[in-house]
RNA sequence: GGGCCGGUGGUCCAGCGGUGAAGACGCCGCGCUUACAACGCGGAGGUCGACGGUUCGACUCCGUCCCGGCCCA
């Protein structure tokens, strides 16, 4: 079908993307692995829809927590003589019909609930601590130090005969749906089961989870006692099983939750449900804070303030996690800075995202059958309105669920009168400056959309096309020709001439003479060029100036050729006086079929190749982008670039992580400039007023009524609007009233951090430096925080595209905003691109559990107060006191320096790990036994107060990063003051950092650890308790190690540990190890064959050492040159080696002869 | 083509001249206990990408290479 003028030729010339006089391209190297080609090859279809799948993160799958279990019903109130109260129902398993398991393989029993039952149908609470009418001042009364422990004193004792419920006949299964497809999915545990808990049938649940902690409600502002409290739903109950375990199951079965109270009853602190429900926590403090206007900056700040601007979202579209990722660090920033009582002002908004939107809005109308550019502009207009304010009402949505202490008052938008009026007054500013210009230049042109966009917008990927060999015919009809190699067939109505490299002999004799333009029958010559690479194909390019901006260079540098003629519509479909007019009308893809088909015809199709090279795209469409010759607006950047760059180098803007300063210059250092005029209708207008009668272009703040040069009234609007970016990069000052001098100007700006994304730091970070310093005088921030990328699980980026990012909200509603948020800062870092999935969020969750639980344990014995807890008096109380004083000071320390260092990932590593592993698992363990008060009076009185103390602080710490929990449990510990987003940051010093208790407890810990490994190497039995020895390898350890004893047998669970002097004979049938501070043993296990292996093992790994530290010292160099004391070190450390070595050789040499005697 | 970043137990990551290489998830064993099974206790698992160099000493500094990612053209 092809039917252009067919010539005949030879020779193969193929166009090589050339940049800056280097030859880029090479024919031969592997596919995939070259530079690209320049041109926009049309790909077969326009890359694929979102798939529309979900994130990660699953609806709640499983039958409900709330539907009542018919298999239950309610007794009378029958109250537990002497201990129940009117008010509380009593609900009484039927136990044949209660929750059973069935026994089978692997079954493992779940003791959650069992542990905190205490009797089917009596509550655990003690009278004494239940609030009966919400309208009673709401704190339990508390117990005081010295009285009876309230754990113990009255409890009922266990009775395995009380009605409704047998021994062992508690448990049957009832096989449920998965409940957490993530963790059932292990196969490998059997079948999972869920079990019932007792479920209240009596008043009808009500939507919030349980009631605040704190009875104290009634002391906020406006009094809002929140939602009154209904009963705790019914959990899920994973229940592994385990062969031949019923003494379990009937524990279990005894120990059901029935936590029910009666309607309109408040749970005490004590009654917290083991799980925090962040639903009702979430909301009801979200509305505190509101009330309080804890967000609201003051108007007329004292000291200088703390300013976030929080980087506009597109009211296109909707937040993602990454957004989240941000603004938790930016919250996190905020928070901190109000606690410590700096004025912190962090300031809302949203961004119109011109082209972006007007894409949406397309795809929608389109998906009607509606076309966007058919549409009268105000309907279309209209349709955007409609759009933006849907999306922005869902954004705010997510905004507010986050807890993100935004100042809401303040709340602005790129398209308000002011951020109008601002983008006015700026481009008049630029205009008058000489440093806005019009003119014509390559564009990069999205034919969708039929406008230009900026170099930022486009997109360049790897893609696969075809490389086509076409054979140009000699005009004066000679055999042969040249042969061009190219992408882009299409465009070869628009060629005017073909370019070889001066230096390339093979073409020297073609050179000068002229070839046919297949197709149109033109004769264009053949010229050369540097820009050409010889070493592509045979090293000939075809010259398209119209649509290739290395071509149009080339073009540029020869005058003699043809000025060429646009041979495409702003659609990008072939049109023009070079087109014949059976190709006219044709869009690029047909275009290419077309022609390809032509060529093959006349014959001067040489052949074909797969080729893989970049394409550009229109970030926005997706379409690929057409070069193309129009005029446009620009601002020249150069002159806004430098001083950006100097204040950069000055460290008067400060880029963490510091590294990317470098990418920062590079990319400034060589800034092109930036097109500005859209050819859409959703934007700011561009203010210029075109003169029919004279041409001249005008801008001006006021209307212009006539020709400011020849005076003529024939005057029209300039038809294109502006880039969103060019109202943007204005964003930290005009939210604050620029270009008015307002007091908000003055007290909050310049602001001092900026967070957001390392995507668009060129776009938006780069542009607003440079704003600020043009129109303010000053850097609009002092650091720059740039967070990494969220990925999914398999560490793909997240995107709208692959349906990989999961809605906030979503995530929000299953796990909480407090879990989500401290997931997206821990445990990876936020100026990384870090893995994000169910198990990041799991951590969170877990981590908030945790310290939830800590302060639920903790309560009873914190002493009733309204102060804050006071600093414990320095050097009182047990080792442990004032060795988790000394760890959270430390912990302390690390926030705030982390927080200063914008590194809110390691402040939240360091809270995590003292509340986690100090607090909850070192210090609550060695505590129990002061605060039962089995250790006196005083150190019950101090054990608790150090409790109250570092607990109260640690919340304090914990709250920037998640507010609501912290809020919650704040009110449930002693404490002072209104709310916990606007108590005082703990100061330093409190306590002191005490290396002395530290040591101390070094020996304690390691002496645990070691008969705690004894014990699990020995397989002792859970529920024994052994004989242990310890030989102290010093007098001073052996000091410590007294002291702590009583700890020591509590925690390594033995019966009692007695000490051996060095010479003392080790006791017989026991394990053994060495410790670095001595030796331990463990009685065994009767009828347990001696086992070394565990110490054999040891001896192995501590020989290696000591070989490697003989060999070292061995080496004179070492001891000639290394510093004294690593010498000494290494001398220490070769000593004890060796002697540890000796001993377990002793041990092992006594195994084995018993081993022989028995 | 230019530039940047990274390569550490199964996974994700910390350490950035003297370590017995930290932690989290996962895995294995055991589940006693006055909060927490979303948990506790114990355990296994690493030639710190490869090769050279500097140094008394290298996961750490330098060079080359290999692999992955990103940005720019």
């Amino acid at each position: 079908m092809g039917r252009g003028a067919a010539r005949v030729g030879r020779g193969g010339v193929r166009r090589g993307r050339v940049r800056g006089g280097r030859l880029a391209l090479r024919l031969g190297r592997p596919l995939g692995a070259g530079p690209s080609d320049r041109r926009a090859a049309r790909p077969l279809r326009a890359s694929g829809a979102p798939s529309g799948r979900r994130g990660p993160v699953r609806p709640h799958e499983g039958p409900s927590d709330r539907e009542p279990d018919p298999r239950l019903r309610v007794p009378d109130p029958a109250p537990d003589p002497g201990r129940a109260h009117p008010g509380i129902l009593h609900v009484r398993r039927l136990a044949d019909e209660g929750p059973l398991v069935q026994p089978g393989p692997r079954v493992r029993h779940d003791r959650r609930a069992p542990r905190n039952l205490l009797w089917p149908g009596v509550l655990r609470n003690r009278g004494a601590r239940l609030l009966l009418r919400p309208d009673v001042a709401a704190r339990p009364a508390r117990q005081h130090p010295g009285e009876v422990d309230p754990r113990r004193a009255d409890l009922p004792p266990l009775r395995l005969d009380r009605p409704g419920l047998r021994r062992g006949a508690g448990v049957r299964p009832v096989p449920v749906r998965r409940v957490r497809p993530r963790r059932t999915a292990r196969g490998r545990r059997g079948r999972v089961l869920r079990v019932r808990p007792p479920v209240l049938a009596g008043p009808e649940p009500r939507d919030a989870d349980h009631e605040p902690l704190h009875g104290r409600l009634d002391r906020h502002p406006r009094g809002d006692p929140g939602p009154p409290h209904r009963r705790r739903p019914a959990r899920d109950v994973r229940v592994r099983r385990r062969a031949g375990d019923g003494a379990h199951r009937a524990r279990a079965a005894r120990r059901h939750r029935t936590r029910v109270v009666a309607e309109g009853a408040l749970l005490s602190a004590a009654e917290l449900p083991p799980r925090f429900e962040p639903k009702a926590i979430e909301a009801r403090w979200q509305a505190a804070w509101e009330r309080a206007g804890i967000a609201r900056a003051p108007d007329r700040p004292e000291r200088p303030a703390f300013t976030i601007v929080l980087p506009p979202p597109n009211v296109t579209g909707v937040l993602t996690l990454g957004h989240i990722l941000g603004d938790t660090v930016m919250d996190v920033l905020v928070r901190y800075h109000r606690m410590r009582g700096t004025p912190s002002l962090w300031l809302p908004g949203v961004d119109h995202a011109g082209l972006s939107t007007q894409v949406e809005v397309r795809r929608r109308l389109a998906k009607q059958g509606v076309r966007f550019e058919e549409l009268p502009r105000e309907e279309a207009l209209r349709a955007i309105e409609a759009w933006k304010q849907e999306h922005e009402a869902r954004i705010l949505e997510q905004l507010r669920a986050g807890g993100f202490s935004l100042d809401w008052s303040r709340y602005r938008y790129t398209m308000d009168p002011g951020s109008a009026r601002a983008t006015r007054d700026v481009f008049v500013h630029l205009f008058r400056a000489g440093l806005i210009y019009r003119g014509e230049r390559m564009v990069n042109w999205d034919p969708l959309l039929r406008t230009a966009i900026s170099d930022l917008e486009v997109v360049h990927r790897e893609e696969e096309t075809e490389l086509l060999f076409v054979r140009y015919p000699w005009a004066d009809g000679s055999d042969g020709g040249v042969e061009v190699a190219t992408v882009r067939p299409e465009t070869i109505f628009g060629d005017v001439a073909v370019a070889v490299h001066p230096d390339d002999g093979r073409h020297r004799a073609e050179v000068g003479r002229e070839v046919v333009v297949p197709m149109t029958g033109r004769r264009v010559p053949v010229v050369t060029d540097s820009a050409v690479d010889p070493e592509f194909g045979a090293g000939a390019l075809k010259i398209t100036p119209r649509h290739d901006p290395v071509d149009r260079e080339i073009a540029q540098r020869h005058p003699e050729l043809a000025a060429a003629v646009e041979i495409f519509d702003e659609r990008a479909r072939l049109d023009g006086a070079w087109v014949p007019e059976i190709y006219r009308g044709l869009d690029r893809v047909r275009a290419r079929t077309a022609t390809i088909a032509a060529l093959e015809e006349e014959g001067l199709l040489l052949r074909r190749a797969k080729y893989r090279h970049s394409v550009a795209r229109s970030e926005r469409s997706d379409e690929p982008i057409e070069p193309r010759l129009s005029t446009q607006w620009f601002v020249r950047m150069a002159p806004l670039a430098a001083p950006v760059v100097a204040a950069v180098r000055r460290g008067e803007v400060r880029i963490h992580p510091a590294r990317w300063e470098t990418t920062f210059y590079r990319w400034m250092e060589s800034i092109q400039d930036w097109c500005i005029s859209r050819q859409v209708i959703w934007g700011h207008p561009i203010p210029v007023t075109h003169c029919r009668a004279c041409g001249h272009a005008d801008a001006s703040v006021e209307p212009i009524v006539a020709c400011s040069k020849c005076g003529s009234t024939n005057l029209s609007a300039d038809p294109d609007v502006l880039d969103t970016w060019f109202t943007s990069w204005l964003w930290p000052f005009v939210t604050l009233g620029w270009p008015d001098r307002t007091a908000d100007l003055d007290h909050y700006y310049p602001t001092s951090v900026l967070v957001t994304g390392r995507d668009i730091m060129f776009f938006w970070v780069a542009r607003m430096l440079m704003a600020g310093l043009e129109f303010t005088g000053r850097p609009p921030f002092s650091d720059v925080y740039l967070t990494g990328m969220l990925r999914d699980e398999q560490g793909r980026r997240m995107s709208k595209h692959l349906g990989n990012s999961p809605d906030p909200l979503q995530v929000i509603g299953e796990r909480g905003a407090d879990a989500l948020r401290f997931a997206v800062v821990f445990p990876n870092p936020t100026d990384e691109d870090g893995p994000f999935g169910t198990g990041a969020l799991d951590g969170g969750r877990n981590f908030l559990t945790k310290v939830w639980n800590l302060v639920r344990f903790a309560r009873p014995f914190l002493a009733e107060s309204d102060a804050t807890p006071a600093p414990p008096a320095p050097g009182a109380g047990s080792v442990e006191v004032r060795w988790v004083l000394s760890r959270y000071e430390r912990t302390r320390a690390e926030v705030d320096a982390a927080l200063r260092a914008f590194e809110p990932t390691r402040a939240a590593t360091a809270l995590h790990t003292f509340l986690w592993h100090d607090l909850a698992d070192r210090f609550v363990e060695m505590a129990k036994e002061s605060l039962a008060g089995r250790a006196g009076a005083d150190a019950r009185r101090d054990t608790a107060g150090a409790l109250g103390f570092v607990l109260e602080r640690s919340v304090r710490l914990l709250h920037p990063f998640v507010p609501h929990v912290t809020e919650e449990l704040w009110h449930a510990l002693p404490h002072s003051g209104e709310l916990l987003a606007v108590a005082p940051w703990p100061p330093e010093g409190e306590v002191p950092v005490d290396p002395e208790a530290e040591l101390e407890m070094e020996p304690v810990l390691e002496t645990i650890r070691w008969l705690r490994n004894l014990r699990s190497e020995e397989k002792v039995p859970a529920e024994s308790t052994p004989a242990a020895w310890v030989r102290p390898q010093s007098p001073e350890v052996a000091e410590i190690l007294a002291r702590a004893l009583p700890t020591i047998v509590r925690l390594a669970r033995v019966e009692r540990v007695t000490f051996l002097g060095p010479a003392e004979p080790a006791p017989p049938d026991a394990g053994s190890r060495v410790a670095p501070f001595g030796e331990c043993y463990l009685a065994r296990p009767v009828g347990t064959a001696a086992e070394s292996e565990a110490l054999g093992r040891e001896r192995e790994k501590l020989h290696g050492l000591l070989e490697k530290t003989r060999a070292r010292l061995a080496d004179p160099g070492f001891r000639a040159r290394a510093p004294p004391d690593v010498v000494r070190e290494a001398e220490e450390k070769a000593r004890e080696l060796e002697a540890r070595v000796r001993r377990i050789d002793d041990h092992l040499k006594a195994a084995g002869s018993g081993e022989k005697a028995a």
